[in-house]
DNA sequence: GATGAATGAGTGTTCATTCAT
DNA sequence: GATGAATGAACACTCATTCAT
C-alpha cells in the first residue's frame, strides 16, 4: 500500500516541476498576449490544459503565479549581471558578449516581463525584493583588486540593471547598438576604477 | 457679456486643478493605507471628498489615477537628477545636497509610490514611459566640457535613477548614510571622467 | 411687466416648439447611429445642440423622448393606414399609392424608428397604445357600403398595420415589390367583401 | 472508464436546461412584478435561487435572457398561428379552438411578455426577427387547395399574429369575445378565399 | 429661462477561489 | 490527486436628474 503510494510519490514531483513550468509558460504567453486586463487564472488553467483546480494546488492565489515569473526573469537577469561584473579587467570582448546575452534575454515578451516585474514592484515587500538580486552578494572587485563595499556593490549592479532594464521597457532604439554596449562597459568599468578614454 | 462668462470659466480652471489635486492626495493615501487590493475608485472618491461621477470627470479611469500618481513622482524624481547630473565638476557639496533632497524624497509613502510607479510599468507603452523621462534629454556635460552623447546621457540618467530606486524599493538600511550619497556621487563622476580616488 | 412677459411669450411658443423637434431630430440620429445603448439624454442635448437642462425643461425623463418619436412615427403610418382603408370600390390605383407611401415612410430610420416603438411597446400602458392608434376610429365601409363594427376596425387596420411593420422590422426582400402590395391590397379587400380572384 | 464520465456528462444537459427555465421563469414574474425598471440580473439571479455567477454561465449578457424570453413567447404564439391557418375549409369550430387556445396563452403575463418582445424588437437584427417567425414557412393551402405565394403566408400570417397582438396589448376588451374570434376567422378564411358573409 | 457641473444610486459583469464529485 | 461547476463578493463605471449660478 505504502509502497504503491510510493510508487506513485517519486515520479510525482518531476510531474509538479512539469506542471508548474507548463503553468508559468502558459501565463507568460497569456500575458503576453493580452495584457494584465485578461490575466486570469481561469484562462491561465485552460491555456496550461490543466484545470483550475489543478492550478491552485501548485499556486495558492494568482499573485503567486506573477511573483513567481518575476522571479524566474530576475533570476536570469541577476546571472548575467552578476557575470558581467565579475570580469577581470581589460575582458572587454567577454563583457560585450555578456551584454548581449543579457540584451537578448530581454529581448521579446517585453510585456509579460513588465507586468510580472511590476506585480513583484507593487506587492512584493522590501525583503521579496531584495532577495531577488542575489546579484548584490556576488563579491566585486574594483581595478586594484580590492573587493567592493556592500554599497559599492549594491549601487554598480543596480546602476547597470536599471540602465538595462530602461532601454527595454522604453523601447530604446538603441538597445541593441553598439555604442549602448559601450557605455555600459564604460559604466561598470569607470566605476570600479579602469580609466577608459571617451571615445 | 464676456465678464459673465469669464466669471464662470476662470474660477473654473483651478477649481478643476485643486480637484485633481485632492484626488490624487486621496489616492496617495488610500494606496498608502491599504495597498493595490483596496484601491477602488469609490473610495478614492469618498476620501477625497468628491462624489465618483466627479472623480470620473477628471479622470477617464482608474489606472489613470494610478498613472497620473506614477507621473507627479516622476517629475519630481527627474527634477533632483537633472539637477544631480548637471553638476559642475567639483562641485561635490551640491551634489551631496541633491541626493539628500532625492532620498528625502523618496521616503515616506513608499506603498503608495511603489503601487503607482508599477501601474505605470505594467501598462505604459514605451512611449509613455520614455516621456516620463525628460531627464534624458538634459544637456549633460563630462570632464572635459563635452556633451554627453544621447546614449550616454540615457545610460547616466537611469542607473542614477535605478540605484537610488532599487535603494527604496529593497528598503536598504543605508539609504540616507553617507556611504550611499558617496557611492552615487562616484557613479556619476566616474562615469564622467572625473577621477575620484576610493576611500 | 406683463406686457412684457407677454412679448416674450408668444414669440416663446414657436420657439419652444422648434426646441421640442430639435431634440426628437437629435434623437433620431442619435438612435440612427448608436442604437439603444449609446442613447442617453446627455448624448441627445448635446446633438442637439441645446444644454441638458434645457432639454430636461421641454421632456420631464428620458422616456418621455423616446414615447414622443414613437408617437411621431404612429400618427404618420396611421395616416397613412387611415387613408387606405377608407378607399372605395375599385380605387386599386389609390391604394397601391397609399401603400407606396406607407412603405416610404417605413423605410430609413428604421433603427431609430424599432427602438422608439419598442419602447412604446415596452412601457406604456393598453390606453396610451389605443391612443395612438386612431386608425380604428375611422370609419371604415365594406364592399356594401355598410360600415364596419368596432372590432371589424380594428382587426382590419392591425392586421394590415401588422403585416407592413412585420416586412420592415424583418427586412422582408419584398418589401418594396408589386407582388407585396398586391397582397396587402387583396389582404384589406377581400375582408372587406371584394372578390378579388388570385392572380 | 467512459461510464464515469457519462455519469458526469449526461446528466448535466438535463440540469442545465432546467437551469436556464429557472432563470426565465424567475425572469417572467420579475418583469411581471416590477416592469423593466426593476430588473436587473442579480434579481433575477437571486428569485431563481442561483447564483448571478451561474446566471451568468447560462446568458451571455442581460439582454440575453431577454432575448430568450421572447423568443420562447414568439415560438408559442407561431405554433398558434401556424396551426390556425393551416385549417382546412369549414373546419369553424377548429378554428375557434385555436383563436382560443391562443388568446388565453396571451393571457396573463402580459408585462412581461410586452417588455421581452420589446427587447427583441428594439435589438434584433432582421435575420433574428425572421427567424422567430418559422411560422412563415408553414405551408398554406388556399381555399381552392392551391399552396400560398411566399409572400401571401407572410402576409397572411403576419396580419393574424398583428391583429392579436394588438388586442393584447392595447388591452382590448373584446380580447375573449365571440365576435373578435369571429372576425379572426374571417379575416383568415377570406383572405384565402373563403366567401363569408358578414353577420 | 438657460446652463452644465455635480451628484450618487444603481447595475452589469468579472473572476479568484472553493469543494463536491 | 484532478476536475470544473458553482459561488458571490467586489467594483468600475454610467447616466438620469438636479440646482446653483
Amino acid at each position: 500500500m505504502s509502497g504503491a503510494e510510493n510508487r506513485r510519490k517519486i515520479p510525482a514531483q518531476p510531474r509538479a516541476r512539469a506542471t508548474v513550468q507548463v503553468v508559468l509558460e502558459a501565463a507568460t504567453q497569456l500575458l503576453e498576449a493580452v495584457g494584465e486586463r485578461g490575466f486570469n487564472t481561469n484562462a491561465v488553467a485552460e491555456r496550461a490544459g490543466v484545470s483550475i483546480g489543478t492550478l491552485y494546488r501548485y499556486f495558492p492565489d494568482k499573485r503567486s503565479i506573477l511573483t513567481a515569473l518575476a522571479r524566474r526573469e530576475m533570476e536570469t537577469v541577476n546571472a548575467a549581471t552578476a557575470s558581467l561584473l565579475s570580469r577581470k579587467k581589460g575582458d572587454l570582448a567577454l563583457d560585450r558578449a555578456m551584454i548581449r546575452t543579457f540584451v537578448h534575454a530581454f529581448e521579446g515578451r517585453t510585456r509579460a516581463r513588465r507586468v510580472a516585474v511590476a506585480a513583484l514592484l507593487a506587492h512584493a515587500d522590501a525583503a521579496e525584493l531584495a532577495a531577488a538580486h542575489p546579484a548584490a552578494n556576488a563579491a566585486f572587485v574594483d581595478a586594484e583588486g580590492r573587493p567592493l563595499s556592500r554599497v559599492a556593490a549594491f549601487v554598480l549592479s543596480r546602476a547597470v540593471h536599471g540602465a538595462m532594464r530602461a532601454a527595454v521597457m522604453e523601447g530604446a532604439d538603441f538597445l541593441t547598438s553598439r555604442e549602448f554596449e559601450d557605455e555600459l562597459v564604460r559604466l561598470g568599468r569607470s566605476y570600479l576604477g579602469y580609466v577608459t578614454p571617451r571615445a
